[in-house]
DNA sequence: TCAAAGGGGACCTGATCGGTCCTGATTGAT
DNA sequence: ATCAATCAGGACCGATCAGGTCCCCTTTGA
């Protein structure tokens, strides 16, 4: 169903939970706390994000991570990358632009192409400032997970 | 990474196959050998299609399968749909617009929404009709898929 | 020196995807 | 009337991989 993976998830759900305590650094344990993802899988997740340069961080005792560059400046684009690789539907663009050999001659080269820069410009177009802004907070019980995909779970109706 | 599902890949590369061919209808084993996809799952794809109001089929021998509407009147979004399911990044809006409860209040909400659409409006902007356009054959042994992963793995250099 | 953190993997497991098969219905051809 | 080709609709299966856990090492403040 082209769906976003559990990983990029759970990233954009900590990183905007770090973005509105906005305090400077948090530990993992904090973020994972403050989410509801599973402390080990935060982890992970916060180890990517910090290779991925989205993330710096202390270690050592009082230990943490923060942001490497303002929230207005993140896009989600960029966190999935970050998390679950570059985005694209085809095997054909992943490669890097310019790296497909056949780019001229692919079937359905131009389209693709252009699907595939759609929505990666979709995802470039949102700020991880964006994604901070609406604060719901509600339907969420204490200790549970803060990620998309579990926030649908408790709702009353909706499946 | 966000990945097509080969059922899409495979349906799109059929359908395309279907237009090129222009003459009405053709049967299944005629378009997995065109496209090679393994005919039973060929089969599969184009069952799936034809419920979904794509295709058509006459049953009985002499049977086959023809397109139900004009080519530039096909977009890619309603051949992934049709076969992927809905296309939503978040289970958030798999449920279809309005089913969400708490649309008014999900964090990410106008955002992921904004996000959705933009992809599935990259989808719907790109026609059969365009797919089928560009024509290579390049690359491609005899009895070899014509899908885009398949396509891809034939070339000399890029992976 | 110790405990609280992060760093970097290895590893396990269950869901899902890609793929096959089987058992009917239909229908043109003989 | 019968047969063979073809679609219809599932059931089923195996391999892959995403989600998740653990472990051991390094760093560093107290």
């Amino acid at each position: 169903m082209i769906r976003l993976s559990k990983l990029s998830d759970y990233g954009i759900a900590m990183l905007t939970a770090l973005v509105r305590h906005e305090g400077g650094q948090r530990s993992a344990s904090e973020l994972a706390e403050a989410t509801g993802v599973p402390a080990a899988m935060a982890s992970k997740v916060l180890k990517q994000l910090c290779r991925a340069g989205l993330l710096e961080s202390c270690r050592g005792a009082k230990g943490g991570y923060g942001l490497a560059r303002p929230a207005s400046s993140v896009t989600v684009a960029e966190i999935i990358e970050a998390l679950d690789g570059p985005i694209a539907l085809t095997a054909c663009i992943e490669a890097g632009s310019g790296e497909c050999v056949i780019e001229t001659l692919c079937p359905a080269r131009g389209n693709w192409q252009r699907i595939n820069e759609a929505i990666r410009g979709a995802l470039a177009g949102i700020t991880l400032a964006d994604m901070a802004e609406t604060v719901p907070e509600a339907f969420l019980l204490p200790g549970e997970r803060h990620d998309a995909a579990t926030v649908i779970a408790n709702l009353p109706e909706a499946g």
